[in-house]
DNA sequence: GTCATTTGACAGGCGACACTTGACAGACTA
DNA sequence: TAGTCTGTCAAGTGTCGCCTGTCAAATGAC
């Protein structure tokens, strides 16, 4: 049973960690060691989740980073299955 | 329970893919539809699987795109686990 | 109304990495 | 000997995560 659209992890983060905690961009940034920008990007879903970050954001909130770069995984890969059709190859079978 | 030392996956399509259908590299990476320069390194463990790679993968050989790139994950993961300890972040409780 | 904070966004730059074509040397084999 | 396979190096491309610096807009406190 796979997901129907997964969700991008940096609107997770933004919704299950930032918003609870009443905590800002600037200050989340700032506690997990990276550029307000950078943690910007993600939350904002134009950068992905890292093996650093997913390291970072377990740290910081718990889970583990198998989950986190999970939901990375997961949501790359529905969007590649867009252009799945444009990638010409054959099954191999034993001979 | 987690593997005590996940294998790099390009050793897995060398020995589970190609070795048990007889397979060169250069035959194989034409069948993907890759260069054989790309999955040399694969292969010989100096580059990893992609998206793109793991959908050719699993066309050809079969399993899953997420059982391909959940192997990379896990082999990522085990390397970072080295210099895991110099990621300083503090867990943030709630307030 | 004014000031500080926060935020998203952009520019410029850096390093990593997957991938490509071209080429070369060593090994194995018909 | 000639052809194939292989690993590897060089050089170049595009993507991406991340950084610093900057800017304008929005928000909230005084």
């Amino acid at each position: 049973m796979a997901m129907q659209n997964p969700p991008h992890p940096g609107g997770i983060v933004k919704r299950q960690c930032l918003e609870p905690l009443g905590l800002s961009v600037t200050a989340a940034a700032g506690h997990l060691g990276v550029s307000r920008q950078s943690l910007s990007e993600l939350i904002n879903e134009r950068a992905g989740v890292s093996v650093d970050m997913a390291i970072r954001l377990t740290k910081a909130f718990g889970s583990s980073p198998e989950t986190w770069l999970g939901l990375q995984m997961a949501y790359d890969l529905w969007q590649a299955r867009r252009r799945i059709d444009d990638i010409k190859v054959e099954r191999i079978e034993a001979a």
